[in-house]
RNA sequence: GGCCCCAUCGUCUAGCCUGGUCCAGGACGCCAGGUUCUCAUCCUGGAAACAAGGGUUCGAAUCCCUUUGGGGUCACCA
């Protein structure tokens, strides 16, 4: 057989949704595993719906996981973070900017909404085969006819009116042709034939569908834009896709395809070399793959954050009346209506959610790979965890455990639709976290201080300028204390916040202060007193972790205590305020000598008045 | 409701095709211990599932049927 193609279409309605990075990765590994070729095609023919911008953002979040096109729109991406993908920088990528996707084949363009002229052609030629018609009808006339057929607890069908109506192909082209000089608007349907249609599928078998399932579906719409259902069978022939792999949500949609597929037949405009005009359609491979769903069964959406965000919302105001959608609006800089109707769940906008989220201090439910980017997760973890989501490479790890650990290179050479799996999963994502908190952890110093410097300068410039300023050892000795106290790169700023704020900039909570340095008549600050010779006592240049650990380890020798808790309790609470930070050989030495010795001045000074 | 798909621990799953080695294995989470200067990491142990009922068979998580449960889809959205 030929070059496998598969394709990711996805519609530029908004951010690269979760389900669909997991759809994109098994297409673009299975092509991968199959020596051929992955394509992105872009789905945008609701024009109401569409934009640039996302789909951009798409193609972005799709090529900082590692999925990349061969075929598809062009992406220009900069020096994407080297550490976080070991393996996929190479010189030309550390140079900089580097283009991902091409027309090479050329199949393109890769827009649908530039390729009407084709769709035109198709749907031109399927009227004149009397398998479509023109349909005058308007939606509002045939929505009243659907309430009536539900009412009626009667299965709804178009009833071909407009079929019946012209009788000819020749005169149903005349009457498009009027109706389009006229500017009358109309659909065109296609004409379901009456027959048992068979979807030989990879993932779910053979699916079988009764002849006169199927109604006379729309496939041109009034604005003169094809439907999903024909824009993706004239593009996937068109552009030689042999596999797809899609969502299982689609399957019901699958005998419209085939239908269509078999009352097409190649353009004269379209013929290409093995593909003379008049050739029949193919129909490609299919495989299905399972749904994934939120821990508590619902469909992962978008729609997730806004309820987030109403629900902090609203049970603000249960608890506290005098918050209304005004002061909301003064609040967050928002419109007030825009508010109001947003608590009203008469709209879901992100934005509103995400500004009250931040107003109310939550946490937003996150279901786009940007979300999990933002938050400090790796790309190899999140296509690492999305892999075992409906697919499992059967194989067992030395010990005998299950191997699920793996990069893109691996499932790039194992993919197999045969062990896609036939359930629908849930989204799990306490398992998630703790993937990249693995991930992290099986990074270098050096990989994790470069992936979060990068991270910081993205999502967090203010902390990235300040620990910009720390010697390079400095970093690597506060990269090796935050690694293991971090599961995103986001959460390395709380073990980290010692280092960001300034040594007068920090109050001593009262009761680490109370515990550790007040407590059996100021014993801690006495120690503390007393032990801090010993740090001056070190010299600039031998302020390393291990001598500093030394210093303390001997110390608490000297004193006859069982451990060097009673005096790093009292330094800790010294230097960062708290009664928690990472261990204070890497704090002292992240610090530095200086800062070090001002903090436990400052702190003798305030508490030990 | 019509049509279609699915069914192993709370969750992701291995095992199912090619019945016996499965009183079902792993991972996440959870619980209990241990290491440690706090927190976290790390280590050890534990609880936890074949939806139900019929068959077929010497033998069924594995094959068949029914029931139940879950999901998808029925747009001029993809």
């Amino acid at each position: 057989m030929s070059q496998v193609i598969t394709r990711f279409a996805p519609s530029p309605t908004g951010h690269l949704h979760i389900g669909g990075a997991r759809t994109a990765l098994f297409c673009w590994a299975f092509a991968r595993r199959s020596g051929g070729r992955f394509m992105i095609r872009i789905e945008d023919t609701d024009q109401a719906r569409s934009s640039e911008e996302s789909a951009r953002g798409i193609l972005e979040d799709l090529a900082w996981l590692g999925i990349e096109w061969d075929d598809g729109p062009t992406l220009e991406v900069g020096s994407l973070s080297e550490a976080s993908r070991p393996g996929a920088a190479d010189a030309s990528e550390k140079r900089g900017a580097r283009v991902i996707g091409a027309d090479a084949r050329p199949v393109g363009p890769y827009f649908q909404a530039r390729r009407v002229p084709i769709y035109t052609r198709y749907l031109r030629q399927l009227v004149q085969h009397g398998r479509a018609y023109p349909a005058f009808e308007t939606s509002e006339v045939l929505e009243a006819q659907r309430k009536a057929a539900v009412a009626a607890k009667q299965t709804y069908r178009y009833d071909r009116a407009s079929w019946k109506a012209i009788t000819t192909p020749i005169d149903r082209l005349a009457a498009m042709d009027k109706a389009d000089r006229e500017g009358r608007p109309y659909v065109i349907r296609f004409f379901a034939p009456h027959e048992e249609i068979i979807v030989h599928d990879q993932v779910l078998g053979d699916v079988k569908y009764a002849a006169g399932e199927m109604d006379d579906f729309v496939i041109r719409k009034a604005d003169g834009f094809p439907t999903y259902h024909f824009a993706v069978v004239i593009d996937d022939e068109l552009m030689g896709v042999t596999h797809i792999l899609r969502a299982q949500e689609h399957l019901n949609n699958t005998p419209r395809h085939v239908a269509l597929q078999k009352a097409l037949v190649i353009h004269p405009d379209d013929a290409a070399p093995g593909r003379p005009a008049g050739s029949p359609f193919r129909t490609p491979i299919y495989g299905h793959m399972p749904l994934i769903f939120n821990m508590d069964a619902t469909k992962m959406s978008k729609r997730d954050k806004a309820k987030a965000a109403r629900k902090a919302a609203k049970d603000a105001i249960a608890k506290d009346r005098s918050i209304t959608a005004a002061t909301l609006a003064a609040a967050t800089g928002l419109d007030e209506k825009l508010i109001a109707d947003f608590l009203a769940a008469e709209n879901d906008s992100l934005d509103v959610a995400a500004r009250l989220a931040k107003h109310f201090k939550v946490t937003l439910p996150e279901v786009e790979v940007w979300d999990y980017r933002q938050n400090g997760y790796l790309p190899h973890a999140i296509t690492n965890f999305l892999s075992l989501l409906g697919w499992n490479p059967g194989l067992k790890t030395e010990d005998g455990k299950d191997l699920e650990k793996f990069d893109n290179a691996f499932l790039a050479a194992h993919f197999a639709i045969d062990r896609i799996g036939k359930t629908n999963a849930k989204f799990d994502r306490n398992k998630l976290l703790s993937f990249n908190a693995d991930a992290i952890a099986a990074l270098s110093d050096e990989q994790f201080a470069s992936s979060w410097m990068d991270w910081m300068r993205q999502y967090e410039p203010e902390a990235h300028s300040t620990i910009s300023r720390l010697a390079p050892a400095q970093l690597l000795t506060l990269a090796r204390a935050l690694k293991p106290r971090a599961k995103t790169l986001r959460d390395a700023l709380r073990p980290a916040a010692f280092a960001l704020t300034g040594d007068d900039d920090f109050a001593f909570e009262p009761a680490a202060v109370e515990k550790n340095l007040s407590a059996n008549e100021r014993a801690g600050l006495k120690l503390l007193a007393e032990f801090k010779p010993r740090l001056e006592a070190i010299a600039d240049a031998g302020w390393t972790p291990e001598s500093i650990n030394t210093t303390i380890e001997t110390f608490a020798k000297e004193k006859g205590m069982p451990n060097a808790g009673p005096v790093a309790q009292p330094l800790r609470v010294a230097l960062t305020g708290t009664s928690v930070s990472p261990g204070m050989a890497e704090t002292l030495a992240v610090l530095g000598r200086a800062s070090t010795l001002k903090r436990i001045e400052r702190c003798l000074s305030t508490v030990g008045r």
